[in-house]
Formats: C-alpha cells, structure tokens, sequence
DNA sequence: AAAAAACAAACAAACGTTTGCGCTGAATTA
DNA sequence: TAATTCAGCGCAAACGTTTGTTTGTTTTTT
C-alpha cells in the first residue's frame, strides 16, 4: 500500500487550514509564529512524516550545499584518502560530495567540471589530471563566482587557492638523507613534464646540489608518463648513462616499484646495487621484503582537510571582495624502511 | 567584469521578443518550432553562454540524475574499484555519483540515507556496514519507490536487489586448488563470526571436505578481527594445534599478508614450510617477493557495474510492477602467483 | 471561395519552498 | 476613549524550467 504521494508544507497547510508560509515558518521554529501553531505544525508533520524537498529548497535558494570533487583515481590510496578528509570536514558543516574521476583525461576533466557547474555545486575541489595544461574550463569558473580549492596536483599560477605538499622541504629530505647515505650520483624520475611537481623537484635537487658544490648532470633528470612502461624506458635511459646513477627519486612509490622491478630484470639489487627514495609511503610498503629505502608520507588527509576548510570558508564568505588566494604546502615526512 | 546573473530561457526570450516556452522547445528542438526561430534562439544561447540550471530541472522533473553510494571506506581498494565500475556505468546514462562513507557506523549509515532520500536522489547502492543489522532504515525508502541495490556487503534477507561474490565457488576454488597442491590439513582464518561471509567459508569448506570423504577438524577454522594483532592471534591458535595446518586459506590480502609476517616471526618461510591462499588479489601482489601463493580475484569493478546496471534499470523501469528482486553472484577466479 | 488541416508560437499552470510585506485583532499606552 | 503597538498569521511573488492547451496564421483541400 504505497503513499505514492510524499507530503509537503502545502498537504499540512490544508489539513490544519493554514498557509504554506506559517508552515513552512513553524517548522523554522520562526518567532512570528504562535506556540501553539508551531506545535500543531510540528506534530503533524512528524505523523505525516514530512520530509522537505531538498530539490526544491536548492533551486529556490540557490546553493546545494553539495560540492564537487575531480581527481584522476580514486583507487589510489592518496585520493581515497584525501576524500575521507575533504568528506570528514564538508559533512560537518552539512555539506555533501559529489565525486568525479577524470582518469587521467583532460576532456573527462572538462566535462565533469560542465557537469558540476551546471548541478550548481557550490563549491569544487580538484586535483588535476596529469596533463591538463590549460586552465580555460577553471577560469571560466569565475563568472559564476564558483569557488574552486587545487590540492595536490595543483597549477603553477598563484592566482587560485591551492594545497599541496611541500615538495622543496621533501625533497630536500629525501635528497639530504640520500647523500649521508654517499650517494654522490642521484638520479630523479620525474613525472610529465606538464606537472609542477617535476619541475619543483628538479629545481629543489638542483640547489640542494649547488649548496654542496656538486657540479650538476641534468641527464640524471628523466621523466616518466607513470606507466609501467614510461617507467621502464626512464630507467633504461637513467641506467645507460655513462655514471649511472647508485640512487633514484622516484616520483611515487608505484613508479618505484615498477623501477625495482626493471632493475630486477637487469639483475640490480634493490638496497644493494641500486637505491630508491619515493613518494606517499604507501600502507604496503610495510610488507615488502624490498621496499624503496625511504618514502616520503604526504599526509593526503590532511591535504583533503585543508582544502575543504579553504572552500568551505570561500563559500561562506560574503561580500564583494574575494579572499585572497591562498597557497597551503603540506609539509611531508621521511618514513625510512631500510637503514 | 562579472557577469552576475547568468543568462536563463526567460532572458533569452526577453531579448528575442517570444515567449519562454518557445525558447525551451527551440532549445530541445522541438519540432512545433520554426526553424528560423530554432536557430535565431540556439544562436543567441551559445552567445549568451546559456547553460541549463540543473537544481530547476531536477526540481520540476522530480529526477536528480544521481544516484547515491554508501560503502565503508572509500579507502580499500575493493569498494574503490567498485565505484569506478559503477560511475562507468552510470555516466554513460548521464548520471552522477554521490558518496558516503559510513565509515562502518551504522548511526552515519542510517544518516547518509537519509540525507540521499532528501536529496532526491533516483535511486541509491549500498554496502552495508559490518554492524547493521536491522534493515528498517532501507524498507523505508521503498515507501518512496526509491530503488536500492546492495553490493558485497549485501543483507541475507532475499528481498532485495543484492550483487555479491560468489563465495561457495570462489572458495571452493581455493580448497581444491590447495588440495591439488597436496595439503589435507588447511586452515582457515576468517572475519568475525558476525560477518556473513565467514558463515559462508566455512560451510563451503566442510561441504569439500566432505565429498573428498575427510574426516572436519573444527580446530582448523578461526576468526580474527581483522586487525594485525587479532590475525596474529589466529595464527598463533592454528600453530599451535598438534597438527597444525599446512596451508592456510584467509579472508584477505591484508589478513594473509600479516599472517605471513607472523609466521615469519616463528622462522615459518611462506611459500615453503607454509602457504597461504586469500582473497581479493590486490595489485600489490605483484611486486611481492614473497605473495600468498594464490588469490581469489573479487572484480570489484564488475560488481560497481553489475549492481549500477541494476539499479539503472529500476530506475527506468515504469509500471506498477516493481522488478523481480535480483540476486547476482559474480564468481571470482583464482589468481596463481606461486606455482 | 469557403472550410479544413497544418503549422508556429503564446499562454498559463505547475513543481515546493522561502520571504518581504500587509493585514487583523487584541493588548498596551497616553 | 482613542491612538499606538505588536503578536500572529496570510498573501503573493519569486526561483527556472517543462508541458498541456489555446490562439492565430498560413497552407491545403474540396
């Protein structure tokens, strides 16, 4: 015996022969209403199980107190994480998420961006995809006064808000740490050179050598597309070198991974002929027989927690003025695996 | 220059000198509209950068186009891959993705519900929390033919549409494969006796054994929590008995992969003095030196997909009719690592 | 040439809620 | 007693779109 017909503020309206305002005001406990009205109302809302129309309260205040979130995988660890952390803080202050991958495609990431816009999101959060260069469809954005927060696979221009980690103070960690270790020869795999994140690493690797007067091979420097393969032609170009590099930095942890075992196949030791310093510090590392050496943990909850507390308080605020865009780096930390 | 308001069908039709409903139908193509006054106003969208509001849309059709997800934790790599299967599928109908994460709370569960329900959402999947017992708060929605998919983690009672691995046949796989290695003597670590699952192990253990005519050793069947330390237990249990087992069956990568370092502890080699089969075949596997020497591959991917598949066509389904519940096993398939 | 059919566009209601304003009657004040 | 205040509630517009019905105009038919 289905009630195809859900209740609404006018059904309680008619059946206690009031208007829809001093309903729809009773149940927003409003002062202007009587006590005894609002009790009314209350109760027979409750028996009629009144829920309101959330579809129509967002159209007519135009917020949805919803907001977007574009990342390439959610299936890496460092995402998922970062979404438990934007949903911890979103959720708190009411708030839902609306998820989107963009697998890695700028088009997807265009399309969801439309999609979200159009859903009237009030908010997105996105860490780009590998190859977005262009940031047209994110400044379209600002016409319609959408907030949008950058966190971990952020764009170089400081004109948006953004979060990320610290990659100078990490890489100057993971570099330090290599070099007490000896290693003179340090190679880099990098990824796509349209991330920031290659340049900032290769920029931080060059001065840390320049303060130790280490005269600089930018041949040691290859990039990768984050594939298995990409990574396995970076290494065979690092490994052809003429002074091949004892250490690597490797951009991920899954990128060194994919490295160890190329190097396994030309019969290095991992953590003998050759070493490896990567980034995240995957869960799984700790059941490796032959982890990379170090890892570096970039904390992505955090990451998500900050970039929601950004947009959150973007949304909120009121006035013409916008705030000032922020630039937040997360500081890592060195997990060291084997010693 | 902002351009605060943004352009609607009413501001088209203002600037055109016609009338909204002409607009909408030019804008849809309808075919009572002039083609002079179809391009005349399609030109002037573009122009104007006309996009559809969505929040009035969904309002005045009473559909939202998304469908909710409640899952635990976003963060396991099965319920990660399961929701790219199922925004793949639902994408592909023009559909969106809400999350929430339970986080293994029945309390958030119920929440999460009903906040989707409010939402408006056209129809919702779920996992359920390890904890919920009672169902209440899902018949409920049937009272606002809000359609609902379980998937995984999916209730006994068959009333509901459910998508769920096929445990009597993956697990068979596992015994007869280890059987096949020789082993009689096969343990089993399980999930809590709560869990469903684990009640479905070890029935479809005995039911080999039984065909094979071997005498049940109950002793060989424990249950952990699913944490290090409770794993650590179990197999502290199973080793201890005076004929320990010889190969051990557990509920998950991660179980076995600590089960592994525990036995290592006590100079057990994996994959030679004992062997270990699991379930969920995790990517990481394969940079193992050392994996569980088979895994049983869950296609979380193809459970997200099966399970949107279903609910798309509940959603579409019109008639007073509902839709026979399904029932859908997704077999899994044994993955060899160790031969 | 008149009636019928076909086309093109306008009208208006509806979806459920919020909210500024105005109205009524009773209580308070002068 | 008359003027003022104010509590309590109703009216109506608005948000942007879709869609059933109506109106007016042109074309076709007989």
């Amino acid at each position: 015996m289905k009630n195809k017909k859900l209740p609404t503020i006018k059904e309680i309206a008619k059946q206690l022969n009031i208007s829809v305002s001093t309903v729809s005001r009773a149940l927003h406990d409003h002062p202007s209403i009587g006590l005894r009205t609002k009790s009314r109302v209350q109760e027979l809302a409750k028996e009629l199980g009144y829920e309101p129309n959330q579809t129509a309260i967002f159209f007519k205040q135009r917020r949805t107190f919803t907001i977007g979130v574009v990342l390439p995988y959610l299936i890496e660890d460092f995402f998922a994480g970062a979404i438990s952390g934007i949903e911890e803080v979103v959720n708190a202050s009411k708030y839902n998420v609306l998820i989107g991958q963009s697998n890695d495609d700028v088009e997807r990431e265009k399309a969801i961006i439309t999609a979200m816009k159009n859903q009237r999101v009030d908010g997105i959060i996105v860490s780009l995809s590998k190859h977005t260069k262009n940031l047209d469809h994110f400044t379209a954005l600002e016409r319609y006064d959408l907030p949008v927060v950058f966190f971990d696979r952020v764009p170089a221009s400081n004109t948006y808000n953004k979060v990320a980690f610290d990659m100078p103070h990490g890489t100057h960690q993971a570099i330090s740490f290599l070099m007490e270790k000896g290693h003179r020869r340090i190679g880099i795999i990098n990824g796509p050179k349209e991330m920031k994140s290659s340049k900032e690493r290769t920029d931080t690797y060059m001065q840390v050598l320049q303060k130790k007067r280490l005269k600089i091979d930018l041949s040691l420097v290859a990039y990768c597309d984050l594939t298995k393969e990409g990574t396995s032609l970076a290494m065979e170009t690092l490994l052809a070198l003429k002074h091949p590099p004892t250490a690597i930095l490797a951009i991920n942890d899954y990128v060194a991974l994919d490295a160890i075992q190329y190097a396994k196949s030309k019969n290095l030791i991992n953590n003998k002929d050759i070493f490896f310093v990567s980034y995240a510090n995957l869960p799984i590392s700790k059941y490796l027989e032959n982890p990379p050496m170090a890892s570096i943990e970039q904390y992505p909850k955090k990451q998500g927690e900050k970039a929601a507390e950004i947009l959150l308080s973007m949304i909120t605020h009121e006035g013409p003025d916008p705030l000032e865009p922020q630039n937040i780096l997360i500081p890592g930390e060195l997990v060291v695996h084997i010693r």
